[in-house]
DNA sequence: TCTTTTATTCAACGATGAATGAAAAAACGC
DNA sequence: GCGTTTTTTCATTCATCGTTGAATAAAAGA
């Protein structure tokens, strides 16, 4: 178990929590542009301007400060994500629409992105990075993670039932491929268009990623569009 | 440059090819599973069964070897899609249909992830692992990705003409996005969906998967449903 | 103030990383 | 077969890895 906040039976002393902080915003940086195993302690510490054996004192083990600096997010951002989805379903007295139910997933992401912590911004690419790689922080993924994704996807079966249940699954998973990749700003579509187009404009993204999948989801789910069936 | 094939001045000796073949197995399956600095190049020689010296001897460097093994399908898979892609155009008169562009694009990975050799698995990990660390090889992406891609992108334009041309990038990167990480078979879908869906039933996945692109595509770039506008 | 707890520094530990160069072995052209 | 070239082995290069323990400093409790 990650000590992110350590017990404070007696008050810490003062440039402590500094200390992890600082850690921990180096190490969110550096994971998040070159991985778990692209990047050294040394490195973190030497980033953090802190003694290299102070990120183990204060996180236990190199593991454990991953999953701290993923975690550290994730709580914040869960909770404001389960609040938005709860008030929209709230609010259309438990049929909300699939373009509600996809904002109020989404949009957290471009709140964030856009709200001057860079901090944010280096946290989605290390989402990215780890949700190809859940060997990582595993624990950080079904405890957090998951439990929301289910309550998304019951939200979905909300707005547009009755479909079959592998359906939803199917939908979110390509609803979430396409949503991570795009906050992680990789810089592919920079390069692919010429600089027409840039992957750092995340509003422009978000404005056309939302009716995208609102579209997608609903042809699907409501069966307007079958499923292909020569994939055998 | 990746001397993924040597110069054959002199007839190769025969074991030496195998060599190289089975270096190159290990590594697409150990950087599939754990990216480029999770793997040593003496796992790589371990799991290939030589000495660890035959790696760099054959690829010069791990980088090297990194990009030999996503080079070394990529080839002939890029070949493949850009037949199908053309002919896709030639037998619509050059006026296809948007799923047929999507099919053509996309079936390659379904034909070889069915087609009984485990590697194209493999490979298919490791282009998602890439997809988010394009930093492990870079040339690859550049010189055999983009180019099929930029076909691709014209392909959409003929398909559904005359939209902002940055919509067209914007909805290849969601598509790409969910295309990589579905065949990357993560494993994440079956713990959500407590085992009623799997990741690796990539056919079930394919046969939703066109449709909701399909759908997706059209209703952006026809202007059916246009961009939310709230997102600045 | 004195004791205890918490935080930080520093110097190491053993293990292992990628890569190399020289020597040995195997296949080749002739 | 013989000389040449290609391939393989082996020992070793230097650098660095994550982590630890002892010593020191700073804060907190009494």
């Amino acid at each position: 178990m990650a000590e992110a906040v350590q017990k404070p039976k007696r008050a810490a002393r003062p440039s402590a929590d500094a200390t992890r902080t600082r850690i921990l915003e180096a190490a969110e940086k550096l994971f998040a542009d070159r991985g778990f195993h692209g990047v050294t302690v040394r490195e973190i510490a030497r980033e953090a301007d802190v003694d290299p054996a102070l990120a183990n004192y204060h996180f236990g083990s190199k593991e454990q400060l991953f999953s701290s600096a993923l975690l550290a997010r994730a709580e914040e951002f869960m909770a404001e994500r389960e609040a938005a989805l709860t008030a929209c379903i709230a609010d259309a007295d438990g049929t909300p629409t699939l373009e509600s139910v996809i904002v109020a997933y989404t949009h957290p992401y471009l709140e964030h992105a856009q709200s001057g912590d860079p901090g944010w911004r280096s946290w989605f690419k290390l989402l990215a990075k780890a949700n190809t790689s859940p060997e990582w922080a595993p624990e950080v993924f079904r405890d957090r993670f998951d439990p929301f994704v289910r309550k998304f996807i019951e939200a979905m079966k909300l707005a547009a039932p009755g479909a079959p249940d592998e359906r939803y699954y199917w939908c979110y998973h390509f609803f979430s491929g396409a949503l991570v990749l795009t906050f992680a700003e990789t810089g592919r579509m920079d390069r692919l268009s010429d600089g027409k187009c840039r992957s750092g404009d995340l509003a422009s993204g978000y404005d056309l990623l939302v009716p995208f999948f609102a579209e997608g989801f609903e042809s699907i789910l409501s069966g307007r569009r079958p499923p292909l069936g020569g994939g055998a």
